[in-house]
DNA sequence: TTTT
DNA sequence: TTTT
């Protein structure tokens, strides 16, 4: 009951290698950013393309498998799940973060 | 070429009525929260719910459709795309925030 | 690495209670047809519906819950996987059937 | 309110160069399979890989599109519309046919 | 064979 | 700030 219900499906370019963390309780996490590239035409009929950055993590095995297997640069289709998160910062300022959840990833070329 | 690059499916409830903003160019913005509820069994099988709030917002015709139809507590499915702007605030900080550009919804109760 | 090669969603209408079927390694699997009504205007400006009827089955538990908590006339959504299947029937003649494995579903009204 | 009603996503391989078909009101048709590959272990922990065909379809400038760009072998991504076509044959048996009308698609590889 |  |  989960997927239908928080969906994302991106698929980009790599911003950088994936930094792994590894917890003490042999949990893993990978973080990394992902491009997605849309082009159209604007006004003036010139063909302009717009760039969205995008904060991804993966957890346990999804996280190792990223970690070997993907780079800075590669494509990728994905599907996860959209997730915020806030805290109070040190100046006592809120602040919001979102991230996407990789529940699974193909490899498209790189 | 788009919604294939970049698509977020979302089924959940409104946290508030749509806020619709007119511009001088005629163009129509709506702006409104959307929560998704996961339900899962934790480690000792209670039942938890986790809620995720994300921020929406919808232009030109879709709007004033979202702002004439929909209500605080009406449960819809959307899909739209994954945006993301940053600026800096009057403390000077990096500030990030993401929203869901709705491309199409489904009211479904409410 | 599955649901992002091959994924179907539809909300729609249940034609019919849906046919549970219990096997003797205590197995089962629910079938069931789901209509898809799509509205468009026409060259006239008329009002226009028009509906796709999709076969669906599913296995194992999610066979048995929605065999107990669906029926007829519902509105669902539905994620799953589009397949194929092919044999001769008994006048030689190879005959096709798609059916769409729901992996997950929510109940939507009804 | 399409495409949250009535959506397949596919990422797989043309077994075949698309077939263009003119017609006399300037309307063009395309017509292609795409195969889908999903691999998992099996009870002997043997990788499998089992394989859907799929037939698509698509119109108008998508149509042309395709048939300039695709050719067999080739992976692409694909979103479109689950339809079923039934018509009664030369013997009198009732036929059924499953088509994914295409939207839009990504060409990834070859 | 559904639904609005 | 929603809903079940």
């Amino acid at each position: 009951m989960n997927s239908l219900r928080n969906s994302v499906r991106l698929v980009g370019n790599l911003g950088m290698d994936p930094e792994v963390k590894n917890f003490d309780n042999n949990k893993q996490l990978v973080k990394f950013s992902l491009a997605t590239n849309e082009t159209y035409k604007n006004d003036k009929g010139e063909r302009v393309t717009e760039t969205q950055w995008h904060n991804l993590i993966a957890w346990g095995s999804q996280a190792k498998f990223i970690g070997d297997y993907l780079k800075k640069g590669d494509e990728v289709a994905i599907e996860g799940k959209l997730t915020n998160k806030n805290w109070v910062d040190k100046d006592g300022n809120k602040r919001y973060m979102t991230e996407v959840v990789v529940n699974d990833f193909i490899k498209l070329k790189g």
